[in-house]
RNA sequence: CGGGCUGUGGCUCAGCUUGGCUAGAGCGCCUGGUUUGGGACCAGGAGGUCGUGAGUUCGAAUCUCACCAGCCCGACCA
């Protein structure tokens, strides 16, 4: 294509809004423009980034056997309600009514109408299938933010296996894993594969594909001694050694006036690890009390994943009153005996533990979680801080910021069995098939990788989805030998298959050469008077930023040699 | 949803505290000229409901109130 042809809105400044790299260069580089907060439009640049990351998507599921469908976007309310998460999916889910007055929903995701599809298969002969579409999905997020990173609006890669049994189910997920793997390699993405929750999926196990990158939301425990990798919120690690404080033979009470925090109990001798922190939430309706060691933090979607929770909910001052009989700075589990009590794991065994004694300004110490606290459920809700050990190894983990690039789940039969599905097994059985779902966000790999492939003068394409693969940049436009080179070799690398773009733009060199490079195309040719005048013209590897002069004649040899080597990297 | 910040040509911003001629600058854009290997220069020009509405005032970009939108932090979230 012809860069004086082609609309490629760059600017000098990037928008004052957008902070995240990604975002800047997109948005500088004329790759997307904002419509309103979390929706983006597609310029024809970055049209053209996507297509190529959805391409590359394809063939790696195209090559695991996926077969390619497209679904509605826009859903009846009825096979939401028949999953539970017309409910369950609450304002993340955007609604609408049609003229006759009927609930329809824009699609988050498409468990629910691929299961319906399901119900069309008869018998574990057809089994197993893998079924997937690039669709767009519609998400009402409270807070989309960094540009293509979060949004309310994406195109996603969207697959579902369906197989008779647990083992099939495994092997459709590592189908995926693998996949997943090349498709990141493909993307010069260095995606680590961590344990991850399942959330609001459901389902037995899930993994993140996830890429270090401060503009991430995600923080990963990471052991680089074994290689344990795992999402803060389902980490675990293991504790250091602890002496409990020696304790009479029961809790004493002593006054503590205007101590409302861990760190101001910590100041009259006695220390977080020494302490119990005793938490008040509402947990589906049922007032309950969880207790964590006074420096643990309390993560909520590990005790959702443990309990199957639904709703959890920190308790309001005055139920907690009315419950307990003080105030949040002052509570306490011992004596408490007409609510669930949670513990986490890391107070099992300990003694000498000080805590609140559920009259204001009074504590206990001396607490045996043993003797005194009637814990009906011991669980692992704790998030672990950086530098633990790793609960397999030892070694100290590492917590690394991450942006999610990719997410597969064992979903097992919650939807095929709301869905009604059912196959014959082999002995003439009707069974429910198990599945798997699996995505990938087309808009937030592109994403992703501008953020970790750029550097001052703006994006570094990997070959594989570059807009375009080569600049042919005429330094001179009105040099008529130039352009004659200039469009003999466009021709030669668009017959070779190259994508190529002419910058036959009347514009300074300078404007020219810092355009290719911020937009990211990844070689460049320079043709004007000065190289052509001793044969040779300019090469440059936007990567490396080396120039070397190439031969004319050499010139379209060394181009296709460079792109057909590097486009097909991680294949 | 809580906290912080911001809305003035396509982009970046000044002007607002202390209300007052026709609302400015740089970049970008158009025309002409001069230039031409790393974001040129000169001259002329187009382009703005100052986020929206109401109020105060002789007079509002500027003060008051309400609303809307956007960004960041947090909560939330495949």
């Amino acid at each position: 294509m012809r860069w004086s042809s082609l609309f490629i809105p760059t600017l000098r400044d990037a928008p004052a809004e957008a902070e995240a790299a990604s975002h800047r260069l997109l948005v500088r580089g004329g790759f997307i423009r904002q419509l309103q907060s979390g929706h983006y439009s597609m310029l024809p640049l970055g049209w053209r980034v996507h297509q190529k990351v959805a391409r590359i998507i394809r063939q790696e599921m195209d090559g695991i056997g996926g077969q390619e469908f497209l679904l509605p976007a826009m859903h009846p309310a009825s096979v939401w309600q028949a999953s539970g998460r017309w409910e369950s999916m609450g304002d993340e889910m955007f609604r609408l009514t049609d003229r006759k007055g009927a609930d329809l929903a824009l699609g988050m995701t498409h468990e629910e109408v691929f299961a319906t599809i399901s119900q069309e298969l008869n018998s574990y002969r057809e089994l197993p299938q893998l079924w997937y579409q690039i669709q767009w999905k519609f998400r009402d997020e409270p807070r989309p933010k960094s540009g293509l990173l979060r949004v309310r609006e994406f195109a996603m890669k969207d697959s579902y296996s369906f197989d008779l049994d647990d083992e099939g189910l495994d092997r459709s997920f590592d189908l995926h894993h693998d996949a997943y793997q090349r498709i990141f390699q493909r993307l010069d993405l260095d995606a680590r594969p961590v344990e991850a929750s399942s959330g609001a999926m459901g389902g037995s196990a899930s993994i993140e594909f996830m890429v270090a990158s401060d503009a991430g939301e995600d923080d990963v425990a990471v052991c680089d001694s074994c290689g344990y990798a795992a999402n803060l919120e389902r980490a675990s690690a293991a504790l250091d050694p602890l002496e409990n404080r020696p304790a009479g033979d029961a809790p004493e009470s002593f006054p503590t006036p205007g101590v409302r925090t861990i760190a101001a109990l910590a100041e009259l001798g006695h220390p977080p690890v020494h302490q119990i922190k005793t938490l008040v939430y509402r947990i589906d309706d049922v007032l309950t009390l969880i207790l964590l060691r006074g420096d643990h933090p309390f993560l909520e979607q590990k005790f959702t994943d443990a309990t199957g929770a639904a709703e959890v909910i920190p308790a309001e001052v005055d139920e907690i009153r009315a419950a307990l009989g003080a105030s949040p700075g002052s509570l306490g589990a011992v004596g408490v005996a007409d609510l669930p009590i949670y513990a986490d794991e890391a107070l099992r065994g300990r003694s000498g533990m000080t805590t609140g004694a559920n009259e204001d300004d009074q504590h206990l110490k001396g607490v045996d979680m043993e003797r005194d606290v009637t814990v009906d459920h011991w669980l692992d809700v704790r998030g672990i801080i950086e530098g633990e050990a790793c609960t397999t190894c030892g070694e100290p983990l590492r917590v690394v910021r991450c942006i999610e690039a990719g997410h597969i789940f064992k979903l097992g039969r919650k939807y095929t069995e709301a869905m009604g599905v059912m196959v014959l097994d082999g002995e003439g059985v009707n069974r429910v098939p198990t599945m798997g779902s699996y995505g990938i966000g087309v808009g937030r790999a592109m994403a992703t990788v501008a953020e970790t492939h750029h550097d001052e003068h703006g994006l570094l394409w990997p070959m594989s989805i570059a807009p375009y693969e080569v600049v042919l940049t005429v330094v001179k436009v009105d040099h008529d030998e130039s352009m004659a080179v200039a469009e003999r070799l466009y021709d030669e690398l668009r017959a070779a298959g190259v994508d190529v773009l002419l910058d036959d733009r009347d514009d300074r060199p300078g404007v020219k050469f810092a355009d290719a490079e911020l937009i990211g195309i990844p070689l460049r040719v320079a043709i004007g008077p000065r190289g052509l005048d001793s044969g040779q013209l300019e090469f440059t590897v936007r990567s490396g930023g080396e120039t070397v002069d190439v031969p004319i004649d050499e010139v379209v040899a060394r181009v296709i040699d460079a792109v057909v080597t590097d486009r097909t990297a991680g294949q």
